[in-house]
RNA sequence: GGCGCCAUCGUCUAUCGGUUAGGACAUCGCCCUUUCAAGGCGGAAAGACGGGUUCGAUUCCCGUUGGCGCUACCA
């Protein structure tokens, strides 16, 4: 039998970092077997279901270099993957299990309900259907939907003994089936519960291996006796552990920033994006050597999604909940983007969707990007970076006080430095020629370089950090860097 | 509260009974140096607690504590 996985993702919100873990998983245990990996869309909460969030969480997987051989995108002998274009064939199975006595109708209200848990939980009981609708006869449910009344399909729980499955991670897990509620399976509104919806899509599509997250330990028993009662042979489960935020709660957006669409448009380079999420299924991928391979953004997720089929070991996978750890991310953003050549680098730029300002000519950028890609974690910090060469600093008096360095001190190494700078005509205006006049002008005004050059770094790029000086000039131009240190000067008088 | 899962440096982790408990991020220091980075070198930093089992436990078992998850006509 081929293994066939599934990522199952609901398109209620923004495509989170978690849905691309779990599929990341899904698909590295699939390739390493030989087998399929499914993508299927599960929209049955028709009141937060959209399309617009099912197109994002389809492109951000993309994005990050994932594919799947089945899905609602690229269809499949199994389709259709889309839960809401399914309904039949979930009204069929409830009607099968209400007919071989598997579930039972209930009719109770909202109100009903509430007031039954508010009560239980006054009781310190745990909340749990009562059973009130368990017993009705056939005569009081063709009554009750003769008077219009709305029903739900629950799924009847023995009361007695306990649910033994096993988890490919954890081993045996063992839930006695009084813990278990009588879950709804089909809503009010004719959609199904993700329980039903789940464990039928699974079967029809011959899914093996059901790898999700570990919030659905407790449910596993509910989907044993669906399998059951419908006779079929359940799947393997592996439940993998959640991602946290720093604090050790399940990743939430209150905390950190959880969606996939967030981190591509601050700039991480999806490579390390996906790098970052192979570390945490598997600490042997945490390997700098597997930084920078690949010519291009899709080449490098290739290869990386290959390394990481390669390698995988399901034991491999610790089962403690990983803190999503922001620093190690772009930390591993920055070398990605270092290890690229500054051609490559500046494609990623494009990529991300990066413009250049029109007074940094064409020719000049690649010499930009070499040196910027130095200091920058995220594309996002190139901009602020190198914009000092497009706009000139609009820079105030107390810009210069700096070290402490008297007024007239600084205006005399900032007129040295022109003084220096004015024989650098033609091709001498470079990078290593523009270092020796300004060394040149420090000791000049009775300084070492060092000393003073934040003042030089104010005067030309208005922030005492920022690109190497004598290059950020070069580029920068002759008469530009020289009317950038004679403003400074004017400031200073 | 009930049920379940989990437990090594701040973080991600290695160790599959015997190690000076290793690596990476972060942090600190030094070097390099045109600021800031990057890079190089080095430091500090961990087995939650209590019982067993064993010649020997971080490793196996039990308990405690702690964290997390579930406890919906959401997934």
């Amino acid at each position: 039998m081929t293994v066939r996985t599934r990522v199952a993702p609901s398109p209620t919100g923004d495509p989170h970092v978690g849905t691309a873990y779990v599929a990341l998983v899904n698909s590295c245990f699939a390739k390493k077997q030989g087998g399929c990996f499914v993508l299927r869309v599960e929209d049955t909460d028709r009141a937060r279901s959209t399309r617009e969030s099912e197109e994002a969480i389809l492109e951000s997987l993309h994005w990050l270099g994932l594919a799947w051989d089945e899905g609602p995108d690229i269809g499949g002998p199994h389709g259709p993957y889309r839960q809401s274009e399914r309904s039949a064939s979930y009204r069929e199975h409830a009607a099968q299990l209400l007919a071989e006595g598997h579930a039972f109708k209930c009719f109770c209200t909202p109100e009903r309900l509430e007031e039954m848990r508010v009560a239980q939980r006054a009781a310190h009981q745990p909340p749990h259907y009562d059973g009130h609708c368990l017993h009705l006869t056939p005569r009081e449910i063709a009554e009750k939907e003769a008077a219009g009344i709305p029903s739900v399909v629950r799924l009847k729980v023995p009361s007695e003994g306990s649910c033994i499955f096993d988890d490919l991670l954890r081993g045996r897990i063992e839930i006695e089936w009084k813990t278990v509620d009588m879950q709804v399976l089909m809503k009010s509104d004719g959609f199904p519960t993700y329980h039903l919806a789940n464990v039928v899509d699974d079967h029809a599509m011959e899914i093996t291996h059901v790898i999700r997250g570990e919030e659905w330990i407790s449910s596993t028993p509910k989907h044993l006796l669906l399998y059951r009662s419908f006779g079929w042979t359940p799947p393997a489960f592996c439940h993998l552990p959640l991602l946290r935020n720093p604090d050790r709660s399940k990743l939430s957006k209150r905390k950190n920033p959880t969606s996939i669409l967030y981190y591509r448009k601050q700039g991480y380079p999806a490579e390390a994006l996906l790098h970052f999420l192979g570390t945490l299924i598997d600490a042997r991928n945490d390997d700098q050597g597997l930084i920078g391979r690949g010519s291009s953004t899709r080449e490098r997720t290739a290869l990386l999604l290959e390394h990481f089929g390669e390698q995988f070991e399901l034991t491999h996978i610790s089962v403690g909940g990983p803190v999503f750890d922001i620093p190690k991310l772009r930390w591993l953003c920055g070398q990605w983007i270092r290890r690229q050549t500054p051609a490559q680098f500046l494609q990623l730029l494009h990529e991300w969707g990066y413009e250049w300002p029109r007074a940094i000519a064409p020719e000049k950028r690649e010499h930009v990007a070499r040196v910027a890609m130095e200091r920058i974690e995220l594309l996002s910090d190139f901009a602020p970076l190198v914009e000092f060469l497009a706009e000139p600093p609009d820079l105030a008096r107390q810009d210069m006080a700096l070290q402490n360095l008297p007024e007239e001190d600084v205006r005399g190494a900032l007129e040295s430095a022109i003084e220096n700078l004015i024989p650098l005509v033609g091709d001498s205006w470079n990078q290593a020629a523009i270092g020796e006049a300004l060394k040149k002008s420090a000791g000049d005004a009775g300084f070492k370089l060092k000393d003073v050059v934040r003042f030089f770094y104010v005067a030309v790029t208005g922030k005492p950090t920022s690109l190497p000086l004598f290059d950020g000039m070069e580029i920068l131009g002759k008469e530009e860097s020289l009317r950038r240190f004679e403003l400074a000067v004017e400031k200073l008088h």
